[in-house]
DNA sequence: AGCACGCCGACT
DNA sequence: GTCGGCGTGCTC
């Protein structure tokens, strides 16, 4: 007798495990979708194993019902990532499963599009008809002569111009017969121009793409702003491709745009899917449909589309590597970099990651060898990196200027606006919450148990540190130069819109943030109108920082480049020059020449020097020693186990128990153990559900231990009504 | 996630 | 006496 192992399609820890059913028929296979009995109703579940014996009493197996698909929709490989994803990141089978399909698949509320298809199979019986009919039957006459010059029309097109009964009667008297035809619903219809214009690469690029798929190897492309990584990815992509291979290349979320998409279609015509979150539900599922049946050999997409049914992959690249939205912090949480590693691993294909500014840790693997580094130093147009000026802004204080704006960024607006220039003016909101700051010396205060910047809770009007949960009291003055001009937050978008009317009253000025952006296509239209020369001056958030090229931009101010380097995390200084380095992009990408202006209250931090010579080597080396010292990633792994509940009783009180057998792992790997705490979350309830953590920072000897301890924990004590989660290098602590 | 089983309050 | 509250626990 064959017994199936299925996960059932329900995602809670109580039931994401294997159950054990009994098949009807031999013609089941390994990851089809399959109707279950379960308990007294029937749900879907997945097929991960089909073998012969079961531990569970024999009698008391059900049989499965049917099958949801006559073909499996899950690859082995998918399910190998599964279990990989449950031992790593701690995920359920099923909050795994679930990746891997189209959401609107489950619950099938998802289907192929069919076109009814009109034609004539026999020509002279139709000729015949058409010499008995009636003169003005001129809806039959019409429908027969268009069929008979056009082969087939669709049942729609027809009904448009004709009378449909008409349409129905000749289908009746046999003379139009149907069939029925899929559709693939296909996103970015408009985009598809195939002037494929091969570029002729440089010798680094060609050097560069030779390695990439010539070894089967994790590579860190670090190539500097302009250096042509796209151009490589995609010559990469056409050698896999001609070798009979497939690819999947991820990008982040933000840069997806028609753009990027259209270079793509215009290289690789049909045999490109798109995954994202923009497509409608339909396209989705097609898009998906085509990758699943080998229709499409690279998958372009957002991380998810790690997850894509593409057999045979080459390799993989993910673009932008240090971006934060590679690692998703809900539920399933997991590190898309991760995932990517262990999927090239298991289909041997290669993985790239590439960036301007590589994560610490990315790049420290680089340096002991973990990945292959790859490195392009020059800009295509051998143009430099355009000047970056850092101004003093404690200094304008003492001169007296109090706004927003420095004297030399007023100076240079102008000077671009009489000009004709375009300018962009960056507002770091980054991990944005407020520090405490002397506005005359730029002294922020650190916890003194964590080196980190310490964090103001208004309500608790106390400053506080969110890596141990210290408590300190809010100063009146500055510690350092006894100043009483403390302050917290920075200026918003709207602020600095106002301010910029005043001193440039017939200027068009846009604005981009949440707020500007909130309906559809708002995005698109204030990028377009930008550059078309339609708004003069942009000002905006993170979301103009990345991937837009705008040729009339000559002038980059960043208001207040602080902002993420007080923010309350280790990896402040990183994302403060990755932000920096990507913003200061912006400028200067044409011909025309750019600047970029830098305020700050801390002109002599070592941040802003590197940035300001582009150096990322000597910023990696600075960094990492420090991070060493301090003993934080990639040296240490922080760890959170986040407990949530709308009851607060029962999170404190499992939080309670776990903290109780996190103590007693402690005294068995005392020399890991850097740091073990419990607190409250920075943020302490979200939609209504209370937040508890434990924060851990431990040594790497034996990290792998420690984890598999704390996920065996949480499955331990897990409970209904509260979530456990555990955390591996978590991006935020809120 | 659902649904049944089970042990304590206000009712025809 | 019972109808029903939803806490606890199981589902191959």
């Amino acid at each position: 007798m064959l017994i199936a192992k299925v996960i059932i399609d329900i995602a809670s820890s109580l039931v994401d495990k294997v159950f054990d059913y009994l098949l009807p028929s031999n013609d089941f296979m390994v990851g089809q979708r399959v109707l279950v009995p379960f308990g007294n109703i029937s749900k879907e579940g997945y097929i991960v194993e089909i073998c012969d014996h079961s531990d569970y009493e024999e009698s008391k197996l059900k049989t499965v019902i049917s099958s949801l698909e006559p073909f499996p929709v899950i690859l082995k490989e998918q399910l190998s990532l599964a279990s990989f994803m449950k031992r790593k990141f701690h995920t359920g089978l099923c909050d795994a499963i679930r990746l891997f399909l189209p959401s609107e698949m489950r619950s099938s509320r998802v289907k192929e599009l069919i076109k009814i298809d009109c034609y004539i199979e026999d020509e002279i019986k139709a000729k015949t008809y058409l010499s008995s009919v009636r003169k003005n039957a001129t809806s039959v006459i019409g429908i027969i002569n268009l069929l008979l010059e056009k082969g087939s029309v669709s049942q729609t097109e027809i009904n448009k111009t004709f009378n449909s009964s008409s349409l129905k009667k000749l289908i009746n008297d046999d003379i139009v017969k149907t069939r029925e035809v899929i559709i693939r619903r296909k996103p970015y219809k408009s985009v598809d121009n195939l002037n494929s214009n091969t570029i002729t690469l440089t010798k680094t690029q060609s050097m560069v793409v030779d390695r990439i798929t010539n070894e089967k190897n994790v590579f860190l492309l670090h190539g500097v702003t302009g250096s042509g990584k796209t151009e490589v990815y995609m010559n990469s992509m056409q050698k896999v491709l001609e070798s009979g291979k497939t690819g999947i290349m991820l990008v982040p979320e933000i840069s997806l745009t028609p753009q990027v998409l259209m270079n793509f279609r215009s290289r690789f015509g049909d045999s490109v899917a798109i995954l994202h979150s923009g497509l409608s539900s339909g396209e989705r599922f097609d898009e998906w449909q085509r990758i699943l049946l080998g229709e499409a050999k690279i998958v372009v997409g957002a991380r998810s589309a790690i997850f894509a049914p593409l057999k045979n992959i080459g390799l993989i690249v993910i673009d932008e590597e240090h971006d934060s939205s590679y690692n998703s912090d809900s539920n399933p949480r997991y590190s898309t970099i991760e995932v990517a590693k262990e999927r090239a691993k298991l289909c041997g294909a290669s993985l790239v990651l590439g960036s301007a500014t590589p994560s610490l840790v990315s790049y420290h693997n680089a340096m002991i060898g973990n990945y292959q580094l790859l490195e392009m130093k020059e800009r295509i147009n051998k143009r430099e990196m355009p000047p970056l000026k850092i101004i003093d802004m404690g200094n304008e204080v003492r001169l007296g200027n109090t706004g927003i704006f420095s004297n030399a960024l007023k100076d240079a607006l102008k000077k671009t606006i009489s000009e004709n220039n375009q300018a962009i003016l960056f507002i770091n909101r980054r991990g944005f919450s407020s520090f405490l700051m002397c506005r005359k010396c730029g002294l922020v205060l650190k916890c003194q148990d964590c080196d980190v910047s310490l964090v103001y809770h208004k309500f608790e009007d106390a400053l506080k540190c969110h890596y141990c949960g210290n408590r300190y009291k809010v100063f009146t003055e500055c510690p350092e130069c006894g100043n009483q001009n403390l302050s917290t937050g920075s200026v918003g978008t709207q602020r600095v819109v106002e301010e910029l009317e005043n001193l440039f009253p017939n200027i068009s000025i846009a604005r981009m943030d949440n707020d500007t952006t909130k309906s559809k296509d708002s995005h698109l239209k204030i990028l377009s109108d930008f550059r078309s020369g339609k708004t003069q001056i942009l000002v905006g958030t993170q979301m103009i920082a990345k991937g837009h090229d705008f040729p009339s931009v000559t002038l980059v101010g960043i208001i207040d480049a602080d902002v993420s380097l007080y923010q309350s995390s280790f990896a402040a200084s990183e994302q403060t020059f990755e932000l920096i380095t990507q913003v200061a992009g912006r400028a200067g990408r044409a011909d025309k020449s750019g600047e970029i202006y830098l305020q700050t209250y801390a002109p002599k931090h070592y941040i802003y020097r590197f940035a300001s010579y582009y150096d990322y080597p000597a910023f990696y080396k600075k960094e990492i020693n420090l991070r060493q010292t301090t003993l934080y990633p990639p040296f240490t792994k922080i760890i959170r186990i986040l407990f949530t509940s709308e009851d607060e009783n029962l999170a404190k009180d499992i939080t309670k128990i776990y903290y109780e057998k996190v103590k007693l792992i402690q005294q068995e790997y005392k020399s890991s153990f850097k740091y073990l705490g419990v607190m409250k979350s920075p943020i302490g309830r979200i939609q209504n559900k209370f937040r508890l953590q434990i924060l851990i920072r431990m040594m790497r000897d034996k990290e792998d231990e420690i984890i598999e301890k704390l996920f065996n924990i949480a499955d331990d004590i897990k409970k209904p009504n509260v979530s456990i989660f555990v955390e591996i290098d978590p991006q935020n602590l809120s």
